[in-house]
DNA sequence: GGCCCTCTTTAGGGCCTT
């Protein structure tokens, strides 16, 4: 059995459940504190960030995690008062726990999880218990074929101890092309104690496990996850041997952001970057963009915004929602019409 | 590559992701 070592453990705190999200858009984005009370601990573990190597404010991350739950989105990085210990990205993962990971776990978890996660959710939407994670990767370019995963982040908006995941990835023989772009060099990934993807998989899977509540399913937000994201993790799944869980639900927050767009007119500008969004909807982009915690930090920021006005309970969420095989099965679709 | 828009759908250009 291998000993991986990483910036989580699985220990369960009280959380806020999204669950009830949808009643909050009812009666306005900003009664979250009273409803989530002191459970609502929007915290972030001290997991790493570098200061110097395209990093990010990890003090604005805690401010982002403390406010989201009851300012305007618009407020949400016009505080300064918590504060957060800085290490080094040297290391790539932190050490608040270990982790022991064997694939036949895996294999028991993915037995566990069931088809079909949309239409059971949806038949059931007074108890929909879905939680959200806001992810994002930095790649060594655009090519799902050719390229892999150098970075991953995550955070899980209902806050809580680990409610963040952050590490590096080496991509073995794969050389780092685009250093330039996210800062990211191969003297940072190649070397020991970062994890290659095939050691992170496993990791990954029970960290995202330990998010979700018996019974509850999990929605992975990224920025144009649909054509990007989540085709690099599902070849990285598959070139392994893993496949992506199938409850699983991803969400794309440019197709939001696109339909955000429509919503307001014409007058709105058309830019759906992430950077741009951020400008649009006056988020302090905090941080060197693409590297993957600030651009999540933002993210997360920005998909608050987008759901808020467009009114997306958790149910409408899992409606819009679509899962790897989805991508899968639509290009198999494609190719045999072609 | 997928999606969206338009001077469109038997197409092409632009945006978005690193």
């Amino acid at each position: 059995m291998r000993t991986l070592t990483t910036c989580f453990s699985i220990l369960q705190v009280p959380r806020c459940r999204l669950h009830t999200l949808a009643n909050f858009w009812q009666e306005g984005f900003y009664s979250l504190p009273r409803k989530c009370g002191n459970l609502s601990r929007f915290r972030l573990l001290s997991s790493k960030s570098d200061a110097n190597k395209g990093s990010y404010s990890r003090r604005s991350i805690g401010n982002y995690s403390r406010l989201s739950i009851g300012k305007k989105p618009d407020e949400l990085t016009k505080d300064s008062s918590a504060t957060y210990t800085h290490e080094s990205w040297d290391e790539a993962v932190s050490t608040s726990a270990q982790w022991n990971v064997k694939r036949a776990e895996i294999s028991e978890i993915q037995k566990l999880q069931s088809c079909d996660i949309q239409p059971k959710i949806v038949e059931n939407k007074e108890t929909a218990n879905v939680t959200v994670i806001v992810f994002d990767i930095e790649t060594t370019g655009f090519s799902r074929d050719n390229d892999r995963i150098i970075e991953i982040a995550l955070q899980d908006l209902q806050g809580g101890e680990n409610s963040t995941f952050q590490t590096l990835v080496n991509p073995g023989a794969r050389s780092i092309p685009n250093s330039h772009v996210h800062g990211i060099t191969s003297h940072m990934v190649k070397r020991p104690g970062v994890p290659s993807m095939e050691e992170l998989i496993p990791i990954l899977l029970q960290y995202i496990r330990s998010r979700q509540t018996k019974g509850g399913y999990v929605v992975l937000v990224a920025h144009n996850s649909r054509s990007f994201d989540v085709h690099f993790l599902n070849n990285e799944f598959k070139r392994y041997g893993f496949d992506i869980p199938p409850d699983w639900l991803f969400i794309d927050t440019l197709a939001l952001a696109r339909e955000w767009i429509k919503s307001q007119g014409s007058e709105t500008p058309t830019k759906t970057s992430l950077q741009a969004l951020c400008t649009t909807f006056k988020i302090k982009f905090v941080g060197t963009a693409h590297r993957a915690m600030a651009d999540v930090n933002a993210l997360s920021l920005v998909f608050q915004r987008l759901s808020f006005d467009l009114k997306l309970s958790p149910v409408k969420l899992v409606e819009i929602s679509f899962t790897a095989s989805d991508l899968s099965d639509a290009k198999k679709k494609k190719k045999n019409s072609s």
